[in-house]
DNA sequence: TTCATTAGTGAACATTATGTTTGATAAAAG
DNA sequence: CTTTTATCAAACATAATGTTCACTAATGAA
């Protein structure tokens, strides 16, 4: 997307960088201290220790942080997800490990995901994920949607319907700090949607374990995620 | 539930009626023209005509008048369910006329649904009709808890899930300015959802049409729902 | 190293909303 | 008619937002 090198693109003062990442990590221990409604400006401005001023060079406003931050963490599942699709060339079904790299990640950044996506945080970033995985399935679907010629059910409907299904899902499992481990999410998932995929497409879908990733970020790598492995 | 007769239960004073009904219009009115999160308390102190310390003398603040608003509307929805209930003697399935009956109220009154659910009004009422639905709905599936002894997904799980299901599939409604009728959503619900339902309990669940209602809350009932009957 | 450029500072300021308090007024209830 | 109680207006304290500006310091290119 950019232009130069591979390794070096730097083109930022490093300042900007600075600044931006200390006001990133300010919010971020924030919301998973007490959480982003109750937090103002001027906390971050203290924990950052940064000019009032500053912040409103960089954001917006709250919000405008929020979701870059949070655009942080979409990048660094992407960049999980196609190092997994490299490592693994048995092609088929990658929307199959989809769901369970979903869990697999907003698992090991349980903290701030509660946080964020818990209900807590606005539905800016609920909408956010929603909108994400909305596209991220609309195209498996309509390929599907091809092979039945009238479908009993609008196909942008079934696909709302399965993506709200599956963030319900995730969102409860964060409530409820994540009582099982993702792999029986992903099972539970699959049992619960897969019917309504086949009512709605009439097809057989089938079920896949999967495998392992790596911790970035470092300093919301949370640890302590789920009963057992 | 109290005391005192049968027809006339008064012992509030006039004045008290009066105001608060005037700040429900007030908010209700004010809802649909700018949506829930732009209206200051000052808003509806003008529309309303009340100084501002009466406001502070009956709620909290602006989410304790929108909750009471809500409440209303619930009392009538479920007003109506009882009268439908009483006028039909059939029986059987009263869980199934319900989300039928779900869409025809939210339908009517969609204006206020829209504004108060369509994402717009904070997750409040979301949470609140989502914890409603559950409820309503945890009874019928306990029931067929004890058909199947051990469930593949623990029936808390499968209950939000199919409540969350249902809620997006209301919200997207609302939100596309209801493209199909009640009867539609209702059936589309039940091709979605009933084959989830079989395969977290083994069951099998019918399909049923259903009748009318009428209309109360005068103001808000909208008029032009939905395009064909 | 030098130096023009760019980013950050902090303090003041205007603005907007919230929620509380007061004593006076008017409308109910009995 | 009298007592009670809801409402009112107005002032107030508080708190957060977002902007401005003149000053300072870090940066990176020459």
């Amino acid at each position: 997307m950019q232009k130069r090198g591979f390794m070096k693109e730097k083109k930022e003062d490093r300042r900007i960088s600075r600044t931006r990442k200390l006001m990133h990590e300010a919010l971020m221990s924030l919301i998973v201290e007490k959480g982003y409604e109750s937090i103002t400006v001027q906390d971050i401005l203290d924990r950052a220790d940064v000019g009032r001023s500053t912040f409103y060079l960089h954001y917006r406003d709250k919000d405008e942080l929020l979701l870059s931050s949070f655009e942080h963490l979409r990048t660094l599942f992407e960049q999980q997800q196609q190092e997994l699709v490299a490592s693994r060339r048995t092609g088929k079904d990658p929307e199959v490990y989809f769901i369970l790299e979903l869990f697999r990640h907003t698992g090991q950044h349980h903290k701030l995901y509660k946080a964020i996506a818990g209900r807590q945080s606005g539905e800016m970033i609920l909408k956010y994920l929603h909108r994400y995985l909305f596209n991220m399935l609309i195209g498996p679907n309509t390929e599907l949607m091809k092979k039945r010629k009238a479908p009993p059910v609008p196909i942008e409907i079934t696909t709302h319907y399965l993506v709200s299904a599956l963030l319900s899902l995730l969102t409860w499992w964060l409530d409820n700090n994540m009582p099982y481990p993702p792999e029986k999410m992903d099972e539970i998932f699959r049992i619960l949607a897969t019917p309504t995929i086949e009512a709605a497409f009439g097809r057989k879908t089938t079920i896949h374990p999967a495998g392992s990733q790596k911790a970035f970020y470092d300093l919301f790598v949370d640890g302590d995620c789920c009963p057992d492995k």
